[in-house]
DNA sequence: GTCTATAAGAAGATAGAC
DNA sequence: GTCTATCTTCTTATAGAC
């Protein structure tokens, strides 16, 4: 096994008994363990066991990083999108909100990650201001220039974009934590996400104020 | 100081560091520092560190039981409180959320104790369970009842209570999330707040399907 | 790069004096 | 009930052979 493969399985590993269990509960040899190796052997890869979690962070930096560049979130340039949702309609909202919501409830990395963070995010300031970025701040901003445009289409109606976009984040994200709890209840998250979004098109839909 | 005290202080000491820390990264030694004793004392009052974190839990656990009787949720009598919210009208609405999210967010048990358990909500699965009884489902369970007992009284209009709960209650959710993790977004917070009631008022008190 | 052996230090818990 | 001293075990990390 050459040593770029070992590397990342050793970031893989870590991040799934680190999700589970969190940080300190985790030891070297139990990462070591489920790569293949012994604990000693670990340390060619990384200096420490720190040195495995900043890695993992620094990746999944990256990743978002690159996620962000395929959503077309690169700069301040929200109009340029326009004509991506330009059709868009009621239906088409529905569908966007279920599939985001899958996206981030089944992509094995992006749960794993949320899950360890969840666990480490009063551990320091950097982590916690990472976890409001990725799960609180971005998704507002994101979704709110989407519903922005449909606001601009006359598909939704409201005086208030934000506060729009909160009430239709808001219910996926306290979704979203009781599936990453409790994975048995994801049949009941799922059938209350889309009661949630057909009565958030049914309100937003029509003129408020 | 007699036993009593002490075996409070105990439990006491080790909420604030357990919410701060998690389990893990916590030493009995850290736990008797702060209450004034040395480790070995401590063995007096709790067999093991595991022991005083039931005893965190089944502590909060009576508090619970405390505060649902007060706040009338004893039985399915429901309507047995009708009376107590009958004059209820749309300021008291936003003001009720507001005072939810003010004590949930500044008693200073139940803060440290939602902390602890966010940390520690994926150890197993009664801590799983916990969590979202205490945080998703009884405040959905109680809060539909009372906007409920708004629907039958024409303030508010629905075909959909729970969902309309779920809007209701997810933005604060959200929001408690952002002051644990970030309290100096607190400001931020309680604006985002007002603002989510007086539209949820908005919405809701005009006739939706 | 992987191994065995081992150092170095924590941390939970107990013994027994006061 | 509190202390000091100590035991035991676990955990990170290093040394050095292959």
């Amino acid at each position: 096994m050459d040593t770029k493969a070992t590397k990342q399985r050793i970031l893989d590993e870590a991040l799934t008994l680190f999700s589970e269990k969190g940080y300190a509960n985790v030891f070297v040899g139990d990462i070591a363990q489920r790569v293949g190796i012994k604990a000693p052997s670990l340390y060619k890869h990384y200096k420490s066991k720190q040195a495995i979690f900043d890695a993992i962070i620094e990746e999944m930096n990256n990743r978002f990083i690159a996620q962000a560049g395929a959503l077309n979130i690169s700069g301040v340039d929200a109009g340029a999108d326009a004509d991506v949702y330009k059709n868009i309609d009621e239906d088409r909202l529905v569908k966007m909100g279920i599939s985001f919501f899958e996206y981030y409830l089944h992509d094995d990395y992006t749960r794993r990650f949320r899950k360890m963070l969840t666990i480490e995010q009063f551990h320091d300031k950097e982590l916690a201001a990472v976890y409001s970025k990725q799960y609180i701040d971005d998704p507002l901003s994101y979704q709110g220039m989407l519903l922005g445009l449909l606001v601009a289409q006359g598909i939704l109606a409201t005086d208030d974009i934000g506060t729009m976009t909160l009430h239709f984040y808001a219910p996926i994200y306290l979704l979203l934590t009781v599936c990453d709890r409790e994975p048995d209840r994801q049949e009941w998250a799922e059938g209350t996400l889309e009661k949630h979004i057909r009565q958030f098109n049914k309100i937003y839909g029509r003129s408020v104020r």
